[in-house]
RNA sequence: GCGGGAGUAGCUCAGUGGUAGAGCGCUACCUUGCCAAGGUAGAUGUCGCGAGUUCGAAUCUCGUCUCCCGCUCCA
């Protein structure tokens, strides 16, 4: 059973440290989370696996890690400066918000022809081509949409029309010392980009051949309209990214493996259920895409919701990136739609050795977010099991390998030092030995020591009482030098030599 | 940005003008031989922030900030 609602899995991770919202001392920051010592090494572990799975598990992947900062040219020719921003109006009456363009698009002809008058346009221009003109004076473009009656199909009356608005979903940055037009730059809203600018670079210090690809995790940064939903959406944002280049005509073969096999990691690495999991295809692509799909989960409250998106960008970012494109021999909808770059002082190709021809690759681009991967784990894991006794058990159901503790090492009492001193060695051994995240604590009962530690998805209670010492009160001391092993899922106990531990857990956690 | 809801202990919440509360959690000690046990003691709050009304404000009024839900957006 999985969470049924987002407030049990927001309150136990800010009760359990996990995560706490951003700047609470100050009242928050819309968008922003911290996390906290477990949640960081949920989050930790789930990166470890994805790096693991997608770069050292294959032989034909490269890592990297680039700036968050960029020339703005960078975000400029991937066409994020134009395009990563919406227009939006408000209707005051309706109470309704509208994408300014779309809006315009949906009115008749001659209501977009009197737009076009007031702003001295030719009569046929085109709705999103108004929108562009209404959106540089917004003041005027608020008196004319009222004398236009400018259509809410919400009542299909003329509305009561605020002013348009651009958002810019990009966020701004000064860099260096003088203050001046010239001197922002963006935080990158995609770890994409590195990855293209580098792509010769990676080509030349590797002697990579087609098809390869380059895995990137980071953080990037979105100006969310609306951040909502927990850690679903916000503003700053990880994400775990991979280009694949491959020959222009194997793209289709390759988009789809990538699909399969990513589905594939999030159930059988991740822990998530498939019934949980579905493929989006999407109807509407963006600028640069040929086919995308989207792998959702089936989170609480929300339902199904965007968990990886994975694009076909064919041709378009190396395309867009390339100096000199006239020479390309690019696909047709990047050479028609890509602008023309006049800064960069590269072509970004590959050299077929047997065409002998310079060609540009198709990119496959499967992009997770890591905050989003993070809040499915958590989701699918939260259990509240109804014990024999009628009690409720609290427990996370993490895959071992995410689990943020491994082990923890207690005490039957913890008012007998012997007791004591040797459950603290065992819990540094396991750590030092076997590099397991570990913890001692004593600060309760045995059994709130238990549930305390199913409730973070600890795999493993390691209990040492009298019979480990040698000083069984029924005199029977066939069990000195052994302990309790707990699982987390069945409760079960079993007697460990504390000399068998280490492989007996390292069998068990993988 | 508009509409609605909310902000009181770590968490969940009660408290409609008169001493700041409960449950759980937390700390210490006692007890306890394995699944949130019991006892005793204790700590924890500018009642989001600011102003106003009042003898007196968590409570009423105004302002403000933040969060949540919906509309819109989500490459």
């Amino acid at each position: 059973m999985a969470a049924s609602n987002m407030e049990q899995i927001v309150s136990l991770c800010k009760r359990r440290g996990f995560i706490f919202p951003g700047s609470e001392i100050y009242g928050g920051l819309q968008g922003t989370f911290d996390y906290g010592p477990l949640g960081v090494e949920l989050k930790n572990n789930l990166k470890r696996l994805w790096w693991r799975h997608n770069v050292y598990e294959r032989d034909d992947m490269e890592g990297i890690e680039t700036a968050l900062l960029t020339n703005r040219y960078v975000l400029r020719y991937s066409g994020h400066e134009k395009g990563f921003s919406d227009p939006l109006i408000d209707n005051r009456t309706t109470k309704k918000r509208y994408r300014f363009d779309h809006l315009l698009k949906a009115q008749t002809p001659e209501v977009l022809t009197l737009l076009a008058e007031a702003f001295n346009l030719p009569a046929d221009t085109d709705g999103e081509s108004l929108a562009d003109a209404l959106l540089q004076e917004p003041e005027k473009a608020e008196t004319a949409l009222k004398a236009a009656k400018v259509i809410d199909s919400a009542d299909g009356k003329p509305g009561d029309w605020t002013q348009p608005r651009s958002f810019n979903l990009m966020f701004k940055t000064q860099v260096g010392p003088v203050a001046d037009e010239e001197s922002f730059a963006y935080l990158r809203p995609e770890t994409a980009q590195g990855m293209f600018v580098n792509f010769k670079n990676v080509l030349d210090s590797t002697n990579r051949k087609l098809p390869f690809g380059i895995a990137q995790m980071g953080k990037s940064f979105r100006n969310e309209i609306t951040p909502r939903n927990f850690i679903f959406r916000v503003r700053e944002l990880e994400q775990m990214e991979i280009e694949y280049f491959v020959f222009p005509g194997d793209d289709e073969a390759v988009h789809e493996s990538w699909i399969q096999d990513h589905m594939d990691w999030w159930v059988n690495e991740v822990g998530l259920s498939r019934e949980n999991l579905k493929l989006f295809e999407h109807i509407k692509l963006s600028h640069y895409s040929k086919r995308t799909v989207d792998i959702l989960y089936n989170f609480p409250t929300l339902g199904f919701d965007e968990l990886e998106g994975i694009a076909n960008r064919t041709d378009w970012d190396l395309g867009s990136h390339s100096r000199a494109q006239d020479t390309l021999p690019l696909s047709a909808n990047t050479a028609e739609k890509a602008m023309k770059n006049e800064h960069s002082v590269e072509k970004l190709t590959y050299f077929d050795d047997k065409t002998k021809k310079h060609i540009v690759p198709f990119v496959i681009e499967p992009a997770a977010g890591v905050d989003r991967g993070v809040l499915a784990a958590l989701c699918e894991a939260y259990d509240e099991e109804t014990l024999e006794n009628g009690e409720v058990r609290v427990v996370l159901r993490l895959k071992p390998a995410l689990a943020p503790i491994k082990v923890a090492v207690l005490p039957l009492k913890k008012n007998e030092p012997d007791i004591v001193a040797t459950a603290k060695r065992i819990k540094n051994t396991l750590m030092a030995e076997g590099n397991m995240r570990s913890v001692y604590d004593d600060s309760a009962g045995i059994g709130k020591l238990y549930r305390r530690q199913d409730e973070v998805g600890t795999p493993f209670c390691i209990t040492v009482d009298f019979d480990t010492l040698g000083r069984s009160n029924t005199g029977d001391n066939t069990n000195e030098g052994t302990v309790t092993v707990r699982d987390r899922d069945t409760m079960q106990q079993e007697r460990v030599k504390i000399d068998d531990l280490l492989p007996y857990l390292q069998a068990r956690l993988k």
